[in-house]
DNA sequence: TTGTAGGCGTTATCAT
DNA sequence: ATGATAACGCCTACAA
């Protein structure tokens, strides 16, 4: 009926509990003749030692906390779902597992995890969506929380995180346009002051630079809300000037097949490349820069189970990691 | 430093531990004066029973297993980051916490079940993603754990479950357009054989039959696999046809997105609504038919918390929610 | 090499 | 109304 116990497996090898335990934890201090009768009755009887009593014991829950948010509803697709499939795949090579919450606001996902921390569910948390200056390291870390983000927040010395390359993200796509015989190429993304939007901007800046291309160029940056329809202006705007692009590194895939759709209604020739490559793009033929999003959430699985923040000062904190650039038709050399 | 105990709360309140447990547990059985003393003790040291220890005791985790799947690379934006949300939420409100887990596919995913399940670490499961024939079923109610599947097998009178009424919202889809004056109404759809392609195909069907609109209609249902290269060369044929439809209800957004594409093409005039409501149907302002996933979810929760499926043989396992039609621009009028 | 004892934090049972 | 005892299943000493 009820699930066998160490007892039981123990009665059934005609030994005691803790040569059982023994021959789980310390399978060399049992003698091979033992320890075969011991594996043979664990074998028959499904034996699995229980979570809840290891961890009690342990004082580790071996849970990994991570909050839910609610669908961003104009979000075209977002790398939400791969990210969170790759914490689980990660976690469960390392014997953890993710232990699913929601908040109201970052305040509430603290107090969420301060809470659950308190009652042993988990031992640490995993935070998705940092912003600049988001409140919730240092929450965590003055209630020394283990913890890893997803992102930087612009003072990221004193935790660990995981952060895609941005820039070099969109300095490939340059490199890929120039190659291809592009010599203006625009760059459309969302508003200054969002980070990750301007280091995705950064990058196409500096890979222009570099080719010495960017002189003139300032009516090739434009900026917008993340948005298809956005994208689809900004496109116009482009096509409509005197000296138009011919090509155009979007910050988003949502932003670039905005682009795109501009593109096919007008038939004009752009090539495009967009960013995180969602399901749109492949469904698009869009090419994209693909963040890495496997070795992130390993990563992370890593940064949290690593060392104790502060107790090393001094330590790299972080991890930058490069994406990808897939080519699709979008970008393909006319 | 460690989360203070029972015994904690105990001293500093000048009582025992059980009087402690009792104030949580049993209020009403503790003199008010005394209860008041132990609340401003549980106050100051921010004491929060350990999870751990309860579920030791009780012999329960409140923990309910989720399999997070790999994300399907060609499908435009589904439901599921909407319904993991939705499950988490429920899960709240029942003091429910969801446990992610991997597997390598459907018997994997029982085994995984299995084993967290003999571990303590989950009471149950929610099954998503259920096909015809879905072996998960039977196999979990053979291991008697308790689960709830979102969508139907085919053989799903002994075990809870909760799925979308798909006929209705391709019914409803119809519904609208024959309102909207359509006298023509095609359907887009995957191949037959799908059971919830061949629900929508029958809502479809159903509801233009009762309009009398079915007659010498057959060329109006066309089935191709879920992309938008299916939907755009489906919408041709439908376009290219003698008498064309005035309208399409597709059976999914993917599909739909892929006829809007070559109605923009052709500046065609054709009514298109979807299915799910996907972030893809916000930003090409396509109508499309809601699953209530908020409904599921809790709906879920309950139907596996409620009455351990087998035990009281003979009554209803099974909730059938009706999805809500969502009306923008893509079947206004014209 | 194997067995005995104790305790992780909680709560139900039973006494006071 | 409150307190002592025991047990959930496991594991880390320590003892034999």
């Amino acid at each position: 009926m009820h699930p066998p116990t160490v007892e039981d497996v123990a009665r059934a090898a005609g030994v005691s509990r803790q040569t059982v335990s023994n021959v789980l934890n310390a399978p060399q201090r049992v003698r091979p003749e033992t320890r075969a009768r011991v594996e043979t009755a664990i074998e028959q009887l499904g034996y699995r030692p229980n979570r809840v009593a290891q961890s009690l014991r342990a004082a580790t829950s071996r849970m990994i906390g991570y909050r839910i948010e609610p669908m961003h509803p104009h979000a075209l697709g977002s790398i939400h779902d791969r990210f969170l499939h790759a914490l689980a795949e990660a976690g469960r090579a390392a014997d953890r597992h993710l232990l699913l919450f929601t908040a109201d606001d970052p305040q509430d996902e603290v107090a969420n995890v301060q809470a659950l921390h308190r009652a042993g569910a988990i031992d640490g948390v995993v935070l998705y969506g940092i912003q600049s200056g988001d409140p919730r390291p240092p929450g965590l870390r003055q209630l020394r929380i283990p913890f890893a983000a997803f992102g930087r927040t612009g003072a990221d010395a004193e935790h660990p995180w995981v952060d895609i390359d941005n820039a070099a993200g969109t300095a490939a796509a340059v490199e890929h346009l120039v190659t291809g015989g592009h010599r203006r190429i625009a760059f459309v993304g969302y508003p200054q002051g969002a980070a990750v939007g301007d280091r995705r901007a950064d990058g196409w800046r500096t890979a222009l630079d570099q080719h010495g291309l960017l002189d003139g160029s300032h009516h090739l940056d434009l900026r917008g809300e993340d948005s298809l329809a956005t994208g689809s202006r900004l496109a116009e705007v482009l096509l409509d000037h005197p000296t138009p692009p011919t090509a155009v590194v979007a910050a988003t895939d949502t932003l670039a097949a905005g682009v795109l759709r501009t593109v096919r209604q007008r038939h004009a020739r752009l090539a495009v490349v967009g960013f995180d490559d969602t399901p749109t793009a492949g469904a698009l033929d869009l090419s994209s820069v693909r963040q890495p999003i496997e070795a992130v959430g390993h990563a992370m699985i890593r940064a949290l189970l690593g060392p104790v923040p502060g107790e090393t000062p001094g330590e790299p904190t972080g991890q930058l990691l490069a994406p990808e650039l897939i080519v699709r038709a979008s970008s393909a050399p006319h």
